[in-house]
DNA sequence: CGATGCCTTGAATGAAATCAAGGCAGGTGG
DNA sequence: CCACCTGCCTTGATTTCATTCAAGGCATCG
């Protein structure tokens, strides 16, 4: 299955990894950089709306979000669809199919994606060889970990229009910090109403209304498929929340 | 304020450590025992109710639980509590605390807890020297992630009696693989109300009318200051759920 | 014996889901 | 070029589910 999606050799040769450059991301060192190019299989395109991975299935790759977004997510059998967080640049997939035997959960591309590949077969080499890479990947596990409970809080205690200005100044900080940087132009959050449902536990008419008023509040504009921030402080304070202070943050 | 704690030098050496007898968890090489061994500071114990770790605080050890429960939680400014996840004999409680500066979220303990304490500083050691135990922490990590998803999932998508139901057999489910094995006996959920309430996002009242519910469907019998699990098998239909097959799992 | 902690229940209120339409832009095919 | 989809956003009316308010019961403990 994963040989009829779009997968190139590397194209991107690490060393002039786009990512790097941000400063939201640590440097490598010269031979952990060789590691990590030799490490790297390939790369996948995937185009909006495309399954990445889905429940249940045993997958033989890792990947790290090159460009684009995504996003993972659960559903019940009668189609009730909960999305438990988004795939930014520098975020790793599919780990969790290193640990469980299968993926517990399904990743579709919001955006035009490109994922760069990595041999799964090879993480054990990476913690024997490297074990800064290695610390590198529980980091990044220990911060999907506090995002998501910062998710669970948010569902759980916040109402409905907390929780919207929860996510969308969520969004808007994790898109500043990974995007190329443009000068004084605005974001856009690539997601439709229906994302920001099933990413908040609500329903779709019910979201359109909460999100009208924060609309109306001269917080966020609704353009067709995504969302502009107008007024982040706003929104944080809406939804009681700041960004956790980060140092550099590690990527593979 | 660690130091106010009822912290003692190891009285239950690594050898004789008792979760290693239990065939839920995975056996260490010699090795890795010594260094694991020579790694633990001391033990902390823990009566009900107590806080072990606070949001904001920067905290200086690492913990593994030994015995007991607990429960990771947050709260927002006006009082509001979400309970995260709940922590039993093999959880590892503080990695967060060396990734971010600060706790991202409390800790308190449920039941008297006795836990092992381990030194943040020397956790880099334990990468370079034991990349199978880095790994394992790795593992730790990622089951944890799959837990708050499927949490996710539920708080976001399941009904009240859904999510009552899940949240009772995924404990029960736990507390199963890591109880000392006692004949045919049942096992006792050591919670009041109040924490099922603040883990499903329920009100008090809502959650003891559901519970009530699937008490007269003899699902469960609510105590005192306890649930016991009737019907696991019931509760598992009416959630939709069950557990993930999981190999012998590993610990610090 | 009065407190306190935990569970229980009924009644009133409120928030969110569901039901039901409709609008509007972009794309396609006749 | 127009007719007709289709996908996404919007709005009002009704119903369902959960919260809040209010009280009481019943053990345990000092």
């Amino acid at each position: 299955m994963a040989s009829s999606r779009p997968i190139i050799p590397p194209r991107i040769p690490c060393v002039r990894c786009p990512l790097r450059r941000l400063d939201t991301f640590r440097d490598f060192s010269p031979p952990e950089l060789d590691f990590i190019a030799d490490f790297k299989l390939g790369e996948l395109i995937a185009d909006p709306g495309m399954s990445i991975m889905g429940e249940g299935e045993r997958h033989p790759q890792l990947y790290t979000v090159l460009a684009g977004w995504g996003f993972r997510y659960k559903i019940l059998e009668d189609g009730r669809r909960q999305i438990l967080n988004y795939l930014l640049p520098g975020d790793m997939v599919g780990l969790q199919g290193n640990i469980m035997l299968e993926m517990q959960h399904s990743v579709e591309a919001l955006t035009r994606m490109t994922l760069c590949m990595f041999e799964r077969e090879r993480l054990i080499e990476l913690y024997q060889r490297h074990p800064s890479l290695a610390y590198d990947i529980t980091w990044l596990a220990a911060r999907e970990e506090s995002m998501l409970d910062e998710h669970l809080l948010s569902i759980g205690r916040r109402s409905a229009a907390e929780r919207a200005a929860y996510l969308l100044v969520f969004l808007h900080s994790r898109a500043k910090s990974t995007a190329p940087v443009q000068a004084g132009q605005s974001i856009t959050l690539p997601l439709t109403q229906q994302h920001v449902a099933d990413t908040l536990g609500l329903s779709l008419v019910h979201t359109n209304k909460t999100l009208r008023k924060l609309a109306d509040q001269g917080l966020i504009r609704w353009l067709d498929r995504g969302c502009e921030v107008i007024n982040a402080e706003g929104l944080h304070q809406v939804a009681e929340w700041w960004p956790p202070a980060e140092s550099k943050r590690p990527f593979i």
